[in-house]
DNA sequence: AATGAACTCAACCGCTCGGAA
DNA sequence: ATTCCGAGCGGTTGAGTTCAT
């Protein structure tokens, strides 16, 4: 038996939305606030599905959306943000307020994608010399490049709240989670399973499902760097270029950062949060420079 | 001016995830 | 531990618009 319905589907109003249908939908949520989309027809007097009126709403009339065309600016970005998140469109437009998701898919599938398919990555040759990768045309998940198959793939994860994920290359993994396993007094989870596992890859021999490349470390309290203080590694230098990515809140105890610096590869991206996107800041030794003029850490 | 092709983008659909019961 | 539900996500669709002939 399949999953119930959303919403019983007769005798609603399916297609674009008339303007007295936006004005209910506007004056009910000024009144409501968002959520309980799945009783808000009903409650507002809308014939319309709540899966459709959280859309409408998300997408159109929030006052924060921003109309016009995408900029420069703002393309320049979004190639950047593929090439490291690949089609996680809600998490780009995360990073371009006023943006929404289905604007910037729409955006992508509608102009860069044809750029790219008429062979012109030179017009999409962002500010910082970024191309989109080979595998925006494919309209599947970003892969790791596969020039560099042991380097990891550049990617910006999800906002941080603390100093907490800590992404690996698949050769630290095993001996990351028996670390954590033998933590003593160290606040530390991972998914066991997936770091233990190997990576998938392809019948050349290419990871070829970035998710599966990535294996996450929460990370609460503890510093990152202090977990690897008490790992029993004879040899720290070991890890050098093979932490793929971290994320760092950008409240963060900045000296977190400093430690980790010397582990990150040239070729990884880090992510601090907004931080770097604040000031637009795309390498670590940028961002760390910025970090030691912001907070005298040193 | 007419018409068909190409394009755009709002809306829909199916699925997954996380939290509550 | 399991089920249910609300919410959100990414892929796809199709009506409306623009462009080319």
């Amino acid at each position: 038996m399949g999953r119930s319905p959303c919403c019983a589907k007769e005798g609603l109003n399916r297609g674009a939305w008339t303007a007295a249908e936006d004005k209910i939908l506007i004056d009910y949520i000024k009144i409501h606030g968002e959520g309980k989309w799945r009783h808000l027809p009903k409650r507002a007097g809308l014939k319309r599905c709540g899966k459709s009126c959280r859309l409408r709403w998300l997408n159109y009339l929030r006052p924060d959306v921003k109309r016009g065309n995408i900029t420069h600016d703002e393309e320049d970005l979004i190639i950047r943000l593929h090439n490291l998140l690949g089609n996680r469109w809600s998490l780009i437009a995360g990073r371009l307020p006023g943006r929404t998701d289905n604007e910037i898919k729409n955006y992508w599938n509608t102009n860069i994608v044809k750029k790219l398919q008429s062979g012109n990555s030179k017009s999409l040759t962002t500010s910082s010399g970024v191309e989109p990768s080979s595998s925006c045309l494919a309209g599947q998940d970003t892969d790791p490049d596969p020039e560099l198959p042991n380097k990891g793939p550049c990617l910006i994860r999800t906002k941080a709240t603390r100093c907490t994920k800590v992404t690996l290359s698949e050769e630290l993994r095993p001996l990351m989670a028996a670390a954590s396993s033998n933590r003593d007094g160290m606040n530390v989870t991972c998914d066991h399973a997936k770091m233990q596992a190997p990576p998938l890859v392809d019948s050349e021999g290419i990871t070829n499902n970035l998710l599966d490349f990535m294996a996450d470390f929460e990370i609460e309290e503890t510093m990152f760097s202090d977990l690897l203080r008490n790992m029993d590694i004879s040899e720290p230098s070991c890890f050098e270029n093979k932490v793929v990515a971290v994320e760092v809140d950008t409240h963060a105890d900045p000296q977190c950062c400093h430690r980790l610096s010397p582990l990150i590869s040239d070729e990884t991206c880090l992510n601090v949060s907004d931080y770097s996107m604040l000031h637009g800041s795309e390498d670590f030794q940028s961002m760390s420079a910025l970090m030691e003029n912001e907070f005298d850490w040193l």
